[in-house]
DNA sequence: CAGCAAGGTTGATCTGCGTCAATGCGCGTG
DNA sequence: CACGCGCATTGACGCAGATCAACCTTGCTG
């Protein structure tokens, strides 16, 4: 069985799994019997689609472990990713039946999914769990809003730097929480999912990723193993006013 | 007094004005009261900028007519608009004291605002506000990941035809639900804030919105007011798939 | 270890859009 | 009416990034 801490949890009712309780301690076991029925988990390989766009969807699914991309694709294939799904995030909208975009494993991946009639009724019962997926959602569209700068805006130099920065800081945030100094981490992006995310082509991506290297602001081993000797100088190459922005 | 229809009522409690009952006929007289004492109303005039990015924020807001747009800026100047800010949509974000956005009153516009804390206050007190929140919230998600498709794979030609197709659309299904054929309406907004919006300068919308002209896609009289022939030719033009997408 | 495939790098060339600059148009004001 | 101002249009030119193409690296498999 997972240990899944589903993220639900309101400030005063922090780290219970949903296994134990339903989303917190304030949930009656009432709840917790209808969660245990209506829940269950899917395993997802490296490059698998997860959801295409336009399926029907009847469950809303929560992130366990692995990464998924949501992208979006014109008919003449040109595609671009507008999200990324880590531990925790969500995908599927309650109260919408047709999936909006492609949900793409990048890595093996596991998702704890809840059947949406019922999940959308124990939102209705437990008001701090439509509370609690407010700030998750507009923590996402904050990030939205914020790559739209990136993709509009931006070079293709500073996007680089905006992802490596959103990336590092992610996974150097886990070990500690201030972000500075020299940061070491892997990148779980291929060139081209990085391209698709960044409105570029592989071979810009790659460039750029070479002239960062070349000028000093990242170190490489190998393909994927990032070092960032100095994070704010790589804050600089993006374009970034201060530490302040930037979530994912 | 205003009347203002605040749309935070769920399908079975449509059309309560906010100043008749708190949000909804569910609700009893104290959140009556409790709203009205938190309530107030500002007008801003064309051009005057509402709030701006990094100020405190001590309010949610609520806009009752007119249009403001929400936008980022790089220290260089560079601008990228993230949101357009229509009657009865939201701006500020529960739960957190900086505004992340520049908002500006592009038309002369009035908001309806909440002190924050009582409004957080009665969002726990009243569930069904959070959860009619929150499907707002998700519409604007999918709208800005919508945009973040023109912002990182559109053509230029393809970004100006996606932009009036959905200025087109949301004027046009004010008047009959089904948009097709011949429609009609005004811009309301400057070349410039296009290209804001768009991620472009405005010598290319210029060029691109002559460029439609000529090509017979869209009329003109005056800089301003446009009437599109054909609407399917027009999506076409904005590379969409179906009449399906694009929300705002 | 050869052979192959997937992912990545690098080079040469092309092009869409940005940049800079001049001109046009409508409108309110002295 | 002339003037100035905000907004829009149009043209000439340059460059960042796309496109097309060759080649390299790494890891897997027979």
């Amino acid at each position: 069985m997972l240990t899944h801490d589903l993220s639900l949890a309101t400030p005063d009712c922090s780290g219970c799994p949903i296994r134990h309780r339903a989303v917190c301690a304030r949930c009656d076991s009432d709840e917790l019997a209808l969660l245990e029925e209506i829940k269950y988990y899917r395993s997802f390989e490296a490059g698998q689609t997860v959801i295409w766009s336009g399926d029907r969807m009847d469950f809303v699914g929560s992130v366990v472990s692995g990464i998924a991309t949501l992208t979006q694709t014109m008919e003449d294939g040109r595609t671009q990713m507008v999200g990324l799904l880590l531990p925790s995030d969500f995908v599927g909208r309650p109260g919408r039946d047709g999936a909006a975009y492609d949900v793409v494993a990048t890595s093996d991946l596991v998702m704890c999914c809840f059947r949406k009639k019922p999940f959308e009724q124990m939102m209705e019962t437990t008001p701090h769990i439509a509370q609690r997926l407010l700030q998750m959602t507009l923590d996402e569209l904050d990030a939205a809003r914020e790559w739209m700068l990136v993709l509009g805006r931006k070079t293709a130099r500073e996007k680089i730097a905006s992802l490596l920065a959103i990336i590092g800081r992610r996974d150097a945030s886990i070990q500690s929480t201030s972000v500075q100094g020299r940061i070491v981490f892997d990148l779980p992006l291929t060139r081209e999912a990085m391209a698709d995310y960044l409105g570029l082509t592989l071979e810009t991506v790659s460039r750029q990723v070479s002239a960062l290297k070349r000028d000093g602001v990242i170190e490489l081993q190998g393909k994927r193993h990032v070092t960032v000797p100095d994070f704010s100088r790589l804050l600089e190459e993006a374009g970034d006013d201060a530490d302040g922005g930037l979530l994912v």
